[in-house]
DNA sequence: TTGTACGCGTTATCAC
DNA sequence: GTGATAACGCGTACAA
């Protein structure tokens, strides 16, 4: 791999000439400009962005880390499509790190993106008192929260407006004429999970109807706790009559168990999933869900974090996008 | 942040042996050893990985480059998860990239994963006869290539036998009666796509039964061709009874395609897929489909680059991971 | 066993 | 406009 210096070297000139052409310094005049990418070409020279993060103090690295909790859930893909994407366009790359709900994980990884002197970080804390990311944001580095947030911490975020998709979810269930509903919720200490559980009291509240808490049930996000859930509520004595899965992974697994007793939907039981699913529609019958824009909430994360680094000086911003209620024959 | 260099100065002794001590070297005695990991707990030291990398020449950089085609498709994120998996357990971190199957994209990454000195690359060619990544190889950087590979070169591979794969579905229609069977191919200038056609082949020759090119349609792995790609199969004057579909996303889309004309599975069309999909027990009827050990890929190929990495001389390792037939009840 | 000194490939700060 | 040269943080041959 060639180096600064064969290029110096075979074009004649000095390194610093060679590094002010990479950097498109105006300072060099044309002629050698010329001479330094022909030298550059025929070595196949290509900066080394080790060395160049090493030494560089202001400007950009160019680099950008992404932690997320799960990359085979479609939500947080969807989102990294979208952070990818800016950030391509940006010229910045991404590392991407799986956490997997687990701080030590997460820890790990945040070292890792620290040492490697990433421009900044976006990731969802693994819960609203995430220490090893409010220790992350004191250090300095500058860190975008996405779908999540920390409590008692300001800083630049995006969000979705959890309680108001869970309202119009549970509004509509109870329109629709249902009174027994079932709720499988998330960890509660994951911001997300808390306010669209506030969203489901709102609607029953709005509606003069007791939260029952037998109807309600905590998950861990994840398929076989959906289903496991799900099978609790349906062998309740006065089983709900619908139910509202506060995120994907845990709505496959409670259509799971609702297949498995061959029950029909949305006749005996109505179901409605928090996010959007890519084959939603492929599904017999196509899921109602609260979608979320995941992929412009990947993209407004990234979008401020560009501009975070552009200006370390402005202020902070938080964004909350709105979710939709899709509509389909779940319900 | 704190470096070697204050770790010294803090413990009072050389930055050559705080070095010794971060790389456990045996050389040094125990006293200083415990003085050195005081001093760096109290300054909360973190090895700086980028200087780390500039300067190692042998040695392992712990850094891993892997460039899929799309996050979002469910088989290469949990292929994407075999590897993060091993590489985590072997204190590895790991640098994804989406190539979009885009050959400007995927030359883009391969820079800066170059550049960014990782010890190994591991991606699915986007062609058979993929430049860049010839390009790659020739550099002299380990690569390995997982689940479809180059041609006209050997390397470090991990493939699934997708002609068997295709052979036991197809086989599978024929014993069932079908006879006009619908096959919905990828790019036939990938591996995988042009083995699975031939196995399809295989399938019907092994029935004595003609291969109907009407049939036969090709699409981009992608969910929208594969929609248009049924409705076109659907349109046919004597539409095929069966549909085998070649991979995840496009078998989706032939999905919506069936629903969208209220026609039954398997009663009036039969569907297999290529992939297994988390929710393929959450349709209705649950889909069958050839199962590609995804995971174990990733795993497979992370612990062959690995190797590789121990011992640069050693043998080329082409594996080949059985698919299994998954019958549930589309067909 | 420990310390000194050099170099990895680049950027930045000087001179000229 | 261009060229030396000193860092950046670390690993390591070599000296002590």
């Amino acid at each position: 791999m060639a180096s600064l210096t064969d290029v110096a070297r075979h074009a004649q000139v000095s390194i610093a000439t060679v590094s002010r052409v990479i950097n498109n310094s105006d300072k060099v005049v044309p002629e050698t400009r010329d001479l330094v990418h022909k030298a550059m070409a025929e070595l196949g020279f290509k900066p080394n962005r080790v060395a160049r993060r090493l030494r560089q103090k202001g400007g950009f690295r160019h680099l950008l880390g992404l932690i997320i909790p799960d990359i085979q859930n479609p939500f947080f893909a969807e989102m990294a499509r979208g952070v990818e994407d800016v950030a391509y366009a940006h010229k910045f790359a991404v590392m991407l790190c799986n956490s997997d709900e687990d701080m030590k994980k997460e820890e790990f990884y945040i070292d890792v993106l620290q040492s490697e002197s990433v421009d900044g970080i976006i990731l969802p804390p693994i819960s609203e008192r995430d220490g090893v990311v409010l220790k992350l944001v004191e250090s300095g580095v500058p860190v975008v929260t996405v779908d999540r947030s920390l409590a008692h911490r300001s800083m630049d975020k995006v969000e979705v407006d959890n309680r108001r998709g869970a309202f119009e979810a549970v509004d509509h269930l109870i329109k629709l004429g249902h009174r027994r509903i079932g709720l499988i919720a998330g960890r509660l200490n994951v911001s997300t999970s808390r306010e669209r559980r506030l969203g489901y009291d709102d609607a029953m509240a709005a509606h003069k109807l007791p939260v029952a808490s037998e109807y309600i049930r905590g998950g861990d996000f994840k398929q076989a706790s959906g289903r496991a859930m799900a099978e609790e509520l349906l062998d309740l004595p006065s089983p709900p009559t619908a139910l509202f899965v506060l995120n994907n992974l845990m709505t496959v697994g409670a259509l799971e168990a609702i297949h498995r007793r061959k029950l029909k939907i949305p006749g005996d039981i109505a179901v409605i999933g928090f996010d959007d699913l890519p084959w939603a529609e492929a599904l017999d019958p196509p899921l109602t869900v609260v979608r979320q824009p995941a992929y412009e909430v990947g993209q407004a994360a990234t979008e401020l974090l560009l501009k975070r680094l552009e200006d370390p000086k402005r202020a902070e911003t938080h964004l909350k996008l709105l979710p939709k209620l899709v509509i389909r024959n779940s319900c």
